[in-house]
DNA sequence: CGTCTGGTTGATACGACTCAAATTTGGTGG
DNA sequence: CCACCAAATTTGAGTCGTATCAACCAGACG
């Protein structure tokens, strides 16, 4: 059991780990915890890029677990207005609960192509059950989904372009390194400049510009969907980035499997 | 038990019942549902208006539940903004299982004077332990509750500050008439302009002139802390709003405790 | 009766949008 | 390997929604 989770620990990033790197923000994880995980995400699929995983309207039947790739939550506007209320890296579910709701009030969709996991209620369960920590891993998980999207309203009620432009990049950057998917400022960045400005408020003209801004003001590099943050403590500052919100403090140790 | 909880459901509402009313929007519940859910809220104390229940960066030590009075969530920017991400009216929980974090991210703020329960951790356990219904409502007003977050970031992303306003009125009407505070048009509506102007990303100024343009088109009155709706069907069709948000469909009646 | 908070009005400025077109990039098939 | 196409990015010019700044007014309250 030590030896598994030593092993498993020391690997960077793999297939299926980007959730286990993401709870151990919260929490560590014993070796019978990481392969209960492995063993709900076992059952997975891949949706190519731009397709939905699941629709507006549709009953949630499982729970979804992002394995590889990007994905978004979006809503639709009658007036066809489109906009992203969230995105999802690898490692994050989206909506641990959600079957319980009769219809999905908005769709997921796949940014890039998408390997995604497929959890049943009785899978949930079969996790959770007699895995407190895991129980507490998964509740911590909500709250901070619940906290980033606080976060986004936040940031298209009180900052200018620039500023959230800049905040975006740099939650997704340190999303994408607390999963191993981020180093020395660098990670992939698929986004068009079009998904930045449904995700943002903007209008894709407008994103472009403040991009060049960024770029112009050293603390950006932004090409061929890659992104590099070039000044994490000064773009920090100017988008006024507080990081309290994504409650990576490791203070859950004292849950600590292999203490 | 059919007795208490036939008489209990015709009481239209009264203290400590909006909570019972709010979840019976999700499921109906027993007797015993209710008794716990009585026993639970018994703790309580009064915050002045404008005050804080609890603030940023304060460890969170018990669950809150609005039993009277208005709150809000808001975040504060290191350069003096204000906003307010969420509104609290009776019957809300302000996040079942915060105590897992080690600080709030955000502060918790009366907008009236403010009757609120305190749930200790052991008491939530005793709620929810033995009642799957009981779980489950909490689990379902935990969605609902990502819903609205979500359904205010695509409110500010893609709304004009007059659909954005109205889209604002109609869900706190709708709130307030499912736990029994509203009704043919009218609720009590304490915000202040500036209240609104915090929880819309616009300014005072521009929610008075936006607020007179509602009123101009015979959509709302709105005086002295008092709500009127005089066209529900008009007002929702110009805000695009769409009820689905907040599940408030009763499919869960196969949950009956009664059936 | 003065003070304060919340609401209202007017004039002006600017950030972001709109529309339109050009350019670059990435992928595909011949 | 090149030609081609669609998607994504970039640029320019003009407009509009909302912010800003500055008064002023009304009712509540001590």
């Amino acid at each position: 059991m030590t030896l598994l989770t030593a092993v498993s620990g020391t690997i960077p990033f793999g297939a299926g780990s980007a959730v286990a790197s993401k709870l151990e923000a919260f929490t560590r994880l014993s070796a019978d915890d990481r392969a209960a995980l492995g063993g709900a995400t076992r059952n997975f699929r891949y949706v190519d890029a731009r397709r939905d995983v699941i629709s507006e309207g549709d009953k949630p039947r499982c729970v979804h677990l992002v394995l590889d790739g990007w994905a978004c939550r979006y809503k639709q506007l009658p007036d066809g207005k489109r906009h992203i209320v969230a995105l999802f890296v690898p490692g994050d579910f989206c909506d641990v609960n959600v079957y319980i709701l009769k219809a999905m009030d908005h769709s997921i969709g796949a940014i890039t192509r998408l390997k995604v996991a497929m959890i049943t209620p009785d899978e949930m369960n079969a996790l959770t059950a007699e895995r407190p920590r895991m129980t507490q891993a998964l509740s911590w998980h909500e709250l901070v989904t619940a906290a980033v999207q606080r976060e986004w309203t936040l940031n298209l009620g009180q900052r200018s372009a620039y500023e959230r432009l800049a905040h975006l990049l740099v939650e997704l950057y340190l999303r994408l390194a607390t999963v191993g998917r981020a180093y020395d400022g660098r990670c992939d960045f698929p986004l068009t400049q079009n998904d930045l400005a449904d995700a943002t408020g903007l209008t894709s003209v407008h994103v472009n510009r403040t991009l060049q801004e960024l770029r112009g003001d050293g603390l950006i590099e932004l090409e061929r969907k890659q992104l590099h943050i070039l000044d994490l403590p000064r773009i920090m500052e100017v988008s006024m980035f507080n990081p309290n919100y994504l409650h990576l403090d490791h203070e859950g140790r004292h849950l600590d499997a292999n203490a």
